[in-house]
DNA sequence: AATATCTTCAACCGCCAGGCA
DNA sequence: GTGCCTGGCGGTTGAAGATAT
């Protein structure tokens, strides 16, 4: 038996002290977790049986191999949030942020590094396209654009050699209503409508808010019409590729909390506006 | 069969944010 | 404003099992 130097236990847990920590929490309830190891006997640190319960002993937790839509959803929760593990978790049910993370260390990790090779070798071999990408930033809870959560983001796929342009993120007061519309399709301006198809083929309804209709993924596609109505349409091309509906429209706390700490790059609407 | 190497994942650790006195 | 306490998170470790030699 292992023993920190303060004689707390450390290593692998026993079924009594699990049995123990059940018989706490379903007493107690979840919390409180400083008060464990007094109130439950056990010779744990606090962080030792919050994790336990967490990971492990809590009801509903899924063990075993990840299905195929859990691995989608996880790409692409990763590629949208980074290594938020607890937020990608929320989104599959059953699972703990530290399977996810377990998960995408031991497979992920290579596949993606491997993927990496492959996409520079073929680059060798291919015409260089300018992909515009969303530009999380953090910024201070007092800064002026998040007095309004976020509207919008999209991904621009810009004519020609249109380059260095955005994705743009813009509080709803700002007076450029137009590119609500152009998403959202609600009210305000019409001139462009924004639709999308194939939803139905995603198995989770909120999962239409990471529509990527790159390669890989041809389950849903967004098209734009009305856009010849814009001034500006000759530098946008013809085609907008939606990458996440409107944040407030989120039912989703985890999704709204991180509208509140990331903002996207505005260069593209002062360009537009310039 | 024995040993070495690799893989998996439960568990630990340090850090940070928020609440409170 | 400061310090303390707690909960929560992500990075990392290492034991155990699987696989290769």
């Amino acid at each position: 038996m292992e023993r920190s130097t303060f004689g707390l236990r450390k290593g692998a847990w026993t079924e009594e002290e699990d049995l123990l920590l059940r018989q706490y929490v379903e007493k107690y309830g979840e919390g409180k977790w400083y008060q464990i190891p007094l109130r439950a006997g056990l010779n744990r640190c606090r962080k030792s049986c919050r994790m336990r319960w967490l990971n492990y002993l809590k009801p509903n937790i899924k063990r075993g191999g990840f299905a195929a839509d859990e691995v989608d959803l996880i790409i692409r929760l990763h590629k949208l949030l980074g290594n938020r593990w607890s937020l990608i978790a929320r989104r599959l049910p059953g699972r703990t942020a530290n399977d996810v993370k377990n998960f995408w260390n031991t497979h992920m990790c290579k596949k993606e590094i491997s993927h990496i090779k492959e996409t520079k070798e073929k680059a060798k071999d291919i015409v260089k396209v300018n992909v515009i990408k969303p530009r999380p930033q953090t910024c201070s809870k007092n800064f002026i654009w998040l007095n309004e959560k976020p509207t919008a983001i999209a991904r621009f796929e810009p004519k020609d050699n249109v380059s260095n342009i955005s994705p743009t993120l813009m509080p709803s007061n700002s007076g450029s209503e137009w590119w609500k519309s152009l998403l959202d399709d609600k009210e305000g301006d019409e001139r462009a409508t924004c639709t999308v198809s194939g939803l139905d083929k995603y198995p989770n309804k909120w999962w239409k808010s990471l529509l990527d209709d790159k390669e890989g993924d041809e389950r849903a596609t967004c098209t734009v019409s009305g856009l010849d109505k814009y001034p500006n349409k000759d530098l946008w091309g013809e085609k907008i590729v939606l990458e996440a509906e409107v944040w407030n429209n989120f039912d989703d706390e985890d999704l709204s909390c991180l509208a509140d700490q990331t903002v996207f790059d505005m260069s593209f609407w002062d360009f537009l506006n310039a």
